[in-house]
DNA sequence: ACATTAAACTAACAATTGTTAGTTTTATAA
DNA sequence: TTATAAAACTAACAATTGTTAGTTTAATGT
């Protein structure tokens, strides 16, 4: 019975989060997401309390991943490229294991109550962490000496939009993807 | 009057797209738009026909830019090089532009009903032009010999993107952005 | 077999949605 | 000044929203 609950729980946040990145948040109806699992609207109710409480699992859960997941990263003693190689490969997998919920993350956070300072500052800590990487990077010269906030967010934009790219090329191995955007983004492109 | 009425109209997109960015389209009520305005939800209907026409007129007119934009990047005799740097330049100016309706391109897309296909032809067409001239560029041998997929999203993620950080960076003069782009996303990161 | 609990259902609610109809006010042109 | 048209208003609509109450069905443990 536990089980069973869990899995039904699961199987709607999995189902909302999969609505959510097509729709968006506020264009899901709980009828909408009702029907997606096979079941009317007020069923929901026996197993979550409320349609912004699926909300914050969504997020959160992840939120959570990248931020403690980076925290780790920025204290290893390993060079500045080898932390940011770590942190393209943690958006990669994340993205891979949450190729829905990606989108609320990026789109929908807002429509958070109870959660949304929460998560404001889980991000912020997340790019303060990124901040230092790269700052470590160009006092240990691995770095090129460009704007920390374009490093940031130029990096940060193209791994925040995988989850766009991701679903949509079963072909590319998740190894190789990791590999390419590692040479692409430290790299570049240009020869 | 004519005058007037124009500007009214153009004042009604403008804070529509302004308000579609912070909430999205689907939680914007044509109440929010109107008290924002200045007025009731009501009069809005002597300026506009519906509200999907609003996110119509703000989506379009940025996706035409870009797509007719790019095309004129591709029909020109410089290098791909060359290339990519002027779509990348056309990217913040469009961004600096359009700083509230990038949000809409993005995320709020789905929700056109007649403009929908088209909006959807428009963005594989700007694509379809920018893995030509990634395609040029290694077939010429300035661009790296990386999968063409990975080159696009890459790039283009961080670009897609810029709508988040510009209005935040009112400090980074526009040429500096976009020759640190330039540098950024054709030489990366790394020494 | 039976009692209990989980999980589905139907019906309904109050609030909010985009939009229309009809009316009044404001501005323009003669 | 007066006729005309633009742009605001109030009031209301039908549909849809998230959610609750109360009931029935299905599954579980003893």
């Amino acid at each position: 019975m536990k089980q069973n609950t869990l899995s039904r729980k699961q199987e709607i946040y999995k189902t909302a989060s999969r609505l959510f990145k097509e729709k968006g948040y506020s264009a899901v109806t709980m009828r909408d997401l009702a029907a997606a699992v096979g079941i009317k609207a007020a069923s929901l109710y026996n197993h979550i309390s409320s349609k912004e409480e699926i909300l914050y699992e969504v997020i959160m859960a992840i939120a959570q991943n990248f931020t403690k997941g980076i925290e780790e990263i920025q204290f290893q003693k390993v060079t500045s490229t080898e932390k940011l190689a770590q942190v393209i490969a943690q958006h990669v997998n994340l993205t891979a294991n949450y190729p829905y919920g990606m989108a609320s993350l990026n789109n929908d956070w807002m429509h958070l109550k109870k959660g949304k300072q929460e998560y404001i500052e889980l991000r912020n800590k997340y790019e303060q962490y990124f901040r230092e990487i790269i700052k470590q990077g160009k006092k240990q010269g691995v770095l090129k000496n460009i704007d920390e906030e374009i490093i940031l967010f130029s990096t940060l934009g193209t791994l925040r939009n995988l989850y766009l790219w991701i679903p949509k090329k079963a072909d590319l191995n998740r190894e190789k993807l990791i590999e390419s955007l590692k040479q692409t983004l430290l790299k570049g492109v240009e020869n």
